[in-house]
RNA sequence: GGCCGGUUGGUGAAGUGGCUUAACACACAUGCCUUUCACGCAUGCAUUCACGGGUCCGAAUCCCGUACCGGUCACCA
């Protein structure tokens, strides 16, 4: 009995060789700059921004080098697969325009380098296995969880250090008979890898975001295939996947720099050339005085659904990542304002190594509510009109029975050199504008100022109606007559004037304003005043008005 | 506990031995403009780069030690 009956015990349908697939997967056809990524998520959940940020990495390094950008589906652990959290993925991916150039979705695969679904590659991953098995670099360990617990136990008792390794790795010294008569007897297995590393020995290891880093060899007879599904661990599928999709530069948290020399091992049992790697930091955030990664449960602004529930622009959440991978970015944009983030060259060395990122919604805020500022009337229109047909059904309700209406009020000191700039999110929209539509205008929180009085109230609101307001009037006209009904009324018509005699008048323009304004809004901070009479008609104007009318 | 990474204002950070009396941006504050709100503009906001020592004419930048924070040590990725 030898490696070679154990590995047909072990895989007795698998006939191919490692040299099939290696010719069934050649080498790209691009140029020597080009460089292939991927995107490679498990279907567990829904999409983590530190996920989204990986993903738009390695779209933007395959992009802005004429290279590929495909996904794959890690899927290899069945148990924590989430159905349909995988048409998330997809799903996310089209809304922000970050297409693969190969796929597997829907049955329908795009690429020549697939099946890019995990589970599917099953005879690739055994093949490779079987190999290796054959070369006596692999061998199936037959110790129970409870076995490994107590070995770990015995590990952190006597100081030494955790895991399968040298002496500490029983199943490794089994004898091939052993072996076959314990897989015939149908105990249970795993296949692990037999390390030839020296934990003594350290080699130089170049992360494109730290620069060199010295790392010990791996000695750990780690998993490579588990037992009950028979699918490989992450470590060997990265490998053989990589490996065979010809896989340039590997983007990944930064949790997986301590696996590196895991896969350099790997990498180099099969005497190739591993891809480069580019770790990056871990979205934190602070809570009290400790820092901890961004968590799904925790943060809502961890899961990018948050963003579209909110209604931030993709765009805007591209910005604001684009400034944390790239700290020159801001600038970059700044001096480079007709250009898009695919047009700017990303550097992992201008990455930040700092392991404390924190996300900063405030920033996200302040980029959204620029992009936002900028966006004409119209299309500001049509793109909230799109948001709320998934998130606010009253709002596309308005939104259809009055286009042209809602239009003129987005279009209020917007489509200038500097517009107002007041809409964070489209979430954020119908709030600030509700007093525009006698649908909405219900909650009466009348945000009175210095003026409080009832009876002065209706004095000013009659006045001004009464005699003063046209709708036809020119902004000038309309503001001349503003300063005549202060001046008739007992107030400054003009600000500078009023804080110089204090006493003579009663209040100032600003303060007639704020009346006309709250009794119309009820809010003290909108837009311009003149625009929004102008909107509502003087039938709605007079509506609002009759309300503080003493009788 | 072992190994790896990190530590510059309220926040993201620039900075790799002298051009830094520490850039830029966000946030905040004040003022100007202004009918209000906003926009815009102006000003302010780390005498100091976790701490201690060393090298040097010169250190946020190089070296050593300490502290703290994060990651990892699964048949999870």
């Amino acid at each position: 009995m030898n490696n070679i009956d154990l590995s047909n015990l072990i895989f007795p349908d698998i006939n191919k060789s490692i040299e099939y697939y290696k010719d069934m997967y050649p080498s790209r056809n691009l140029d020597e700059s080009a460089k292939v990524t991927r995107f490679a998520p498990s279907p567990t959940g829904f999409v983590h921004l530190g996920n989204f940020e990986t993903a738009l990495i390695n779209y933007i390094l395959a992009k802005t080098s004429n290279g590929i950008f495909y996904l794959r589906c890690e899927d290899t652990d069945q148990s924590r697969k989430v159905d349909g959290s995988f048409d998330k993925i997809v799903d996310v991916l089209n809304k922000y325009n970050i297409k693969p150039d190969e796929y597997e979705f829907n049955n329908n695969i795009v690429g020549n380098y697939g099946p890019y679904i995990q589970s599917k590659r099953r005879e690739i991953y055994h093949t490779f296995i079987k190999y290796l098995i054959q070369i006596g670099k692999a061998y199936p360990c037959f110790c129970t969880k409870e076995q490994l617990n107590n070995k770990r136990k015995k590990q952190e008792q006597n100081k030494e250090r955790i895991g399968y390794y040298g002496r500490h790795a029983n199943c490794r010294n089994l004898s091939i008979d052993e072996q076959i008569s314990n897989i015939k007897n149908g105990i249970p297995y795993v296949i692990r890898f037999k390390s030839s590393g020296d934990n003594n020995k350290r080699f130089d290891f170049n992360d494109l975001v730290r620069g060199i880093i010295s790392l010990p060899e791996n000695d750990q007879d780690f998993v490579i295939m588990k037992s009950n599904d028979r699918l490989p661990t992450y470590h060997f599928a990265h490998f053989v996947d990589d490996y065979l999709m010809h896989t340039t530069h590997v983007v990944r948290g930064e949790e997986w720099l301590s696996s590196v020399p895991i896969h350099i091992e790997l990498f180099q049992t099969f005497n190739t050339k591993h891809p480069k790697y580019i770790h990056i930091p871990l979205l934190l955030k602070k809570e009290g005085n400790n820092l901890r990664k961004i968590s799904k449960r925790k943060d809502p602004e961890a899961s990018m659904t948050f963003y579209e529930e909110k209604g931030y622009p993709t765009q805007a959440v591209i910005e604001s990542l684009m400034t944390i991978i790239n700290s020159n970015y801001e600038t970059w944009h700044d001096n480079n304002k007709d250009k898009i983030y695919l047009d700017f060259i990303f550097s992992p060395k201008k990455m930040s190594a700092t392991g404390g990122a924190l996300y900063d919604i405030e920033k996200l805020n302040n980029i959204s509510k620029n992009y936002i500022s900028k966006l004409s009337a119209k299309e500001l229109y049509n793109r909230v009109l799109n948001w709320s047909k998934k998130y606010d059904k009253e709002l596309e309700l308005l939104l259809k029975k009055y286009p042209e209406y809602t239009i003129k009020i987005f279009n209020i000191e917007r489509e200038q050199k500097n517009p107002r700039k007041d809409f964070i999110c489209f979430s954020d929209i119908k709030n600030q504008i509700c007093y525009m539509y006698d649908e909405l205008f219900k909650e009466k929180n009348y945000e009175f100022d210095k003026i409080t009085d009832h009876k002065e109230i209706e004095k000013i609101l009659k006045t001004y109606i009464d005699k003063y307001y046209d709708i036809n009037d020119d902004k000038d006209t309309w503001f001349n007559k503003l300063k005549l009904l202060s001046e008739e009324l007992g107030y400054a018509s003009n600000i500078k004037e009023y804080k110089l005699n204090l006493d003579k008048y009663k209040g100032s323009i600003a303060d007639i304003s704020t009346v006309i304004r709250v009794a119309l809004t009820t809010k003290k901070i909108t837009p311009d005043l003149y625009e929004i009479l102008k909107i509502l008609g003087k039938e709605r104007i007079k509506k609002r008005f009759e309300v503080f009318y003493l009788n």
